[in-house]
RNA sequence: GGGAGCGUGGCGAAAUUGGCAUACGCAGCGGACUUAAAAUCCGCCUCCUUCGGGAUUGAGGGUUCGAGUCCCUCCGCUCCUACCA
């Protein structure tokens, strides 16, 4: 028998495989396609420990899925634009472009010396003109539909990268990449209406049963839909006298969801960055004190900012506006607290119904006048059914933000209040009829802003000409070129870069100025999987035919931390590509399964804290098989995995001692059989059972195997077949050799288990698998290509069962029974078994589960 | 503040629709083989026990013939999100 060696074993099979082409994608339409999909790697340095559990299960679903009989597309590439190319390439003296290709191409000989099954001539980068041409299309594409803006606005800067960054781009006010303090800067820039699709996008999440419910939830609160009203306000002056033709710059408008509390407003707030704030107070007393509140807003970094509750500031504008509803004069305040950015950066304060109104008008000495109530509320009698107000004042200790009757209110007092309330519903009619307010739906999500000041992206295809404007690149101009010959270790930068940006305006041929800024690299991402179905297309993005065919990604896995980014801007790009008439489909991913963290001692491995594993070590020691059996085996796919060097090292035994089990089943073990003490028994009836008990788990466990590998759960499914090892050993080892051999059905059955173990085993352990289903099995065909072992649910019953004999639900006693028999029978059967437990006492009821159990009642 | 999830042996975990809790593995302990060690193989391995049994899925309660699983209260942990009006 040949050892178990995996290093010898895995670069043979390897270069086997990739001579035969046995992944090349087949393109047979009479299989039902399968697309696995993994999410594209940045190739910054080699793959981590991480990447390696993310394409293993990935591999497992397409090995898995090729056997069950499907055209499978399991494609790799790489999402090579971004900013630490730029970064490494001026640490390095080097050019980006160079740093990138070298990382790509360590992470891809790391992958295939994974095993991993991928389509290497479907390999698509990010940075390759072929590539991202069609991002630039698709841009025009967006443009032509008025989805592409380029407007002037407060966005998010970070002086690390030097660019600006999306608002999905900055976590807690920090930069995503470099975790610097985003600042906030006014300037003009390029924006996908995102928002457009607002609604689709959320109504869609219902679409995608197959997404866990963690990232639909999380993509729902950033899209953050809130129904309300919009209520103007007319700026009036100190007698409460507003203007008798207001003009647009009059009015005050705000979003709020509690219309019905309007009464309930006792001032009126503007975010220091409302942009008619500074004229408002413009030479007046109150300039002063307005000026330091926004002057410590713009001190006071973002990410304090949102520290949450640090102590609220503002000042008088000295200003008023008038209630539409009741015509009361309100103080207008400018505050901290209210953001610029959500709604239209003004609220209408009304400090009992709202925790941060209600400290603001406690601090700054504010009536907080009660307007709604609940029923149990000590002031309940006193104001219950009172129109006129009487009371500005309460000694609360918090306010009041549940449901509750409006009192103070006019006519409408006595009606409930709250979200979604009768009272919101007549106050917004009675607004809307006045022309003063209009019900409107809110949305967090901002549009996309995706220009970038940077080098290393894709550049935005447009034209700026002192005649014609902003003026798109022609299709047929397509691609703009990045120009390669830039040093950027000398501070080079595209916007000072002639040979680019000097063009002429394709609508009047007049000198003009090529637009300088790339696109986030989150464009890039954002269709990638749809070029992989067309991977060499010269001619379009990708046939809408073959999209159609392989589209949507049937199973999508990554990691949770683009649970919002990746997959939002994605889903955004296929509903646009849709409308343009490319894509038949409104979702681009059916099922994702979000994998967990790789941690060492608790810890998240990472390069910065020196605690990584690097898998080239182990697959060094232990064989890249091992490597993916253990990670599977550790945990399910979606939770963290705890790095444990020993349970590696058991699964290194475990595929030696099936490897020795396979030998010994086909008689080919010799004198390394690890059963050759086995004398084993010589009886007929013991030979007969083990032999039947070996058969029943074949089937079952095969049946279990293909169900977890379905349910993506592939730490049960090794499990089970570590049961048919287990019971195959047994049987080895109480089994005289030469009697197995002699009879003609037994060697049957024992070459059957031996292939079984092997099929069973070949999505996880791919190279093992290969050397004994050719190498020691003598077939001619690769086993990623055989199909599932079949099985038979009824072999894989025994025909005894044994039942648990539960009394009031205590387990008494166990029977066996045979599996068809009758309820009655069984009965009888286990209240025999308990007859002295149960003597004297009278049995209410006993309660048959066919094959499980019975429970005796007393 | 808001939202989501989790809590099972020494450890990683299993129990798919409410039906025999702790499968499978790691570590540990004992044994076989060996001059010895490694490797390999076999056995033990939730806790208590007067050896009859009894208890046990974070704590307490409820529904049910039956609850790790469903409902309520509490405790603890994790993740996401946040002056969102």
């Amino acid at each position: 028998m040949k050892e178990y060696n995996p290093h010898e074993v895995e670069p043979r099979w390897q270069k086997t495989w990739e001579e035969q082409g046995l992944y090349q994608v087949s393109e047979d339409p009479s299989k039902p396609k399968r697309y696995v999909l993994e999410m594209f790697p940045y190739p910054s340095g080699d793959i981590h420990m991480g990447h390696v559990r993310n394409y293993t299960i990935g591999d497992v679903i397409a090995r898995y899925s090729k056997m069950r009989g499907f055209d499978v597309l399991h494609p790799m590439g790489w999402d090579a634009f971004g900013l630490p190319a730029e970064n490494a390439a001026i640490k390095n003296k080097s050019h980006p472009a160079k740093w990138t290709y070298a990382n790509i191409e360590t992470q891809r000989a790391s992958c295939k010396r994974m095993g991993f099954s991928y389509d290497w001539d479907r390999t698509v980068i990010a940075c390759d003109p072929e590539y991202y041409r069609w991002g630039q299309w698709i841009f025009l594409k967006m443009w032509e539909r008025g989805l592409v803006e380029r407007k002037d606005s407060p966005v998010n800067w970070c002086p690390g990268c030097a660019t600006v960054l999306a608002n999905e781009q900055v976590i807690n006010g920090a930069c995503w990449r470099c975790h610097g303090t985003v600042e906030k800067r006014d300037l003009t820039q390029w924006y996908l209406k995102i928002t457009d699709y607002a609604q689709e996008l959320l109504d869609d999440l219902d679409l995608l049963p197959g997404w866990p419910e963690r990232v639909k939830q999380m993509q729902a609160n950033w899209i953050g839909r809130s129904e309300g009203a919009e209520i103007d306000f007319i700026l009036c002056d100190e007698q409460g006298n507003t203007p008798d033709d207001p003009q647009e710059d009059d009015v005050i408008t705000v979003f709020t969801t509690r219309p019905d509390t309007l009464f309930g407003c006792s001032f009126f707030l503007l975010a220091p960055e409302y942009p008619g704030l500074a004229g408002l107070v413009q030479g007046t007393a109150y300039e002063q004190g307005v000026h330091d509140i926004i002057a410590a807003a713009e001190k006071v970094s973002a990410v304090e900012r949102s520290q949450g509750d640090h102590d609220k500031q503002g000042a008088f504008t000295g200003r008023y506006v008038e209630n539409p509803l009741n015509g009361e004069k309100v103080p207008v305040w400018v505050a901290d607290y209210i953001v610029s950015d959500y709604g239209t950066g003004a609220v209408m304060a009304v400090p009992c119904g709202d925790q941060r109104d209600f400290e603001f008008a406690r601090k700054y000495g504010l009536p907080i006048i009660p307007i709604i109530l609940p029923e149990d509320d000590p002031l309940y009698p006193e104001l219950a059914g009172v129109e006129e107000r009487v009371r500005t004042s309460v000694d609360w200790e918090r306010s009041f933000e549940a449901e509750g009757v409006l009192v103070q209110s006019g006519k409408y007092t006595g009606m409930r209040g709250g979200k979604h309330s009768p009272a919101v519903d007549a106050i917004i009619a009675d607004l809307s009829e006045k022309g003063a307010g209009r019900p409107t739906v809110n949305f967090r999500l901002r549009d996309w802003l995706i220009s970038r000041q940077r080098y290393w992206g894709n550049p935005i295809p447009a034209i700026h000409c002192e005649a014609c404007g902003l003026v798109p690149v022609p299709e047929a101009d397509l691609p703009v070129l990045l120009p390669l010959d830039l040093d950027i270790t000398k501070g080079e930068v595209l916007a000072d870069h002639k040979a680019f940006f000097e063009c002429a305006c394709p609508v009047c041929g007049s000198p003009a100025r090529r637009e300088t800024d790339t696109m986030d690299t989150f464009t890039c991402s954002s269709w990638y999987f749809l070029r992989y179905t067309d991977p060499h297309n010269a001619s379009s993005a990708f046939s809408p035919e073959k999209a159609n065919r392989w589209m949507p990604v049937d199973s999508y896995i990554g990691g949770i931390e683009h649970a919002i980014l990746h997959l939002l801007y994605s889903r955004f790009f296929v509903k646009v590509l849709r409308d343009i008439g490319v894509l038949g489909f409104s979702e681009p991913f059916e099922n994702l399964l979000t994998q967990g963290m790789v941690k060492l001692n608790g810890e998240t491995m990472s390069k910065s804290k020196g605690n990584t594993v690097a898998p080239e070590d182990m697959i060094a020691t232990y064989g890249a098989d091992a490597v993916r059996a253990f990670i599977l085996f550790m945990a399910p796919p979606d939770k963290d995995l705890e790095w444990e060097e020993e349970g590696l090292a058991g699964i290194h035994r475990f595929l030696n001692r099936v490897w020795r089990q396979v030998h010994d089943l086909v008689g080919r073990a010799g004198d390394q059989s690890l059963y050759q003490g086995a004398e084993g028994a010589r009886d007929e009836g013991r030979l007969k059972a083990l032999a039947a008990t070996l058969l029943r788990e074949r089937h079952r466990v095969v049946g279990k195997v293909a169900d977890d590998f379905d349910r993506n759960c592939f730490n049960t499914a090794l499990a089970a077949i570590m049961e048919l090892s287990n019971t195959t050993g047994e049987y080895l080892r109480n089994v005289a050799p030469d009697l197995r051999q002699a009879d003609e059905k037994l060697r049957a059955q024992d070459l059957d288990v031996a292939e079984v173990l092997v099929k069973l085993l070949a999505p996880l352990a791919p190279h093992w698998a290969e050397e004994l289903w050719q190498g020691l099995l003598g077939n001619a065909e690769s086993v990623h290509v055989q199909a599932w072992p079949g099985f038979d649910p009824q072999l894989a019953r025994a025909e005894e069962v044994e039942l648990a004999v539960q009394v009031n639900g205590k387990v008494k006693a166990r029977i066996m029974v045979a599996v068809n028999a009758e309820e009655e029978a069984v009965r009888e059967a286990a209240l025999e078994a308990v007859a002295a437990a149960i003597e004297g006492k009278a049995v209410k009821k006993a309660i048959v589960i066919p094959g499980r159990l019975v429970n005796i009642v007393l």
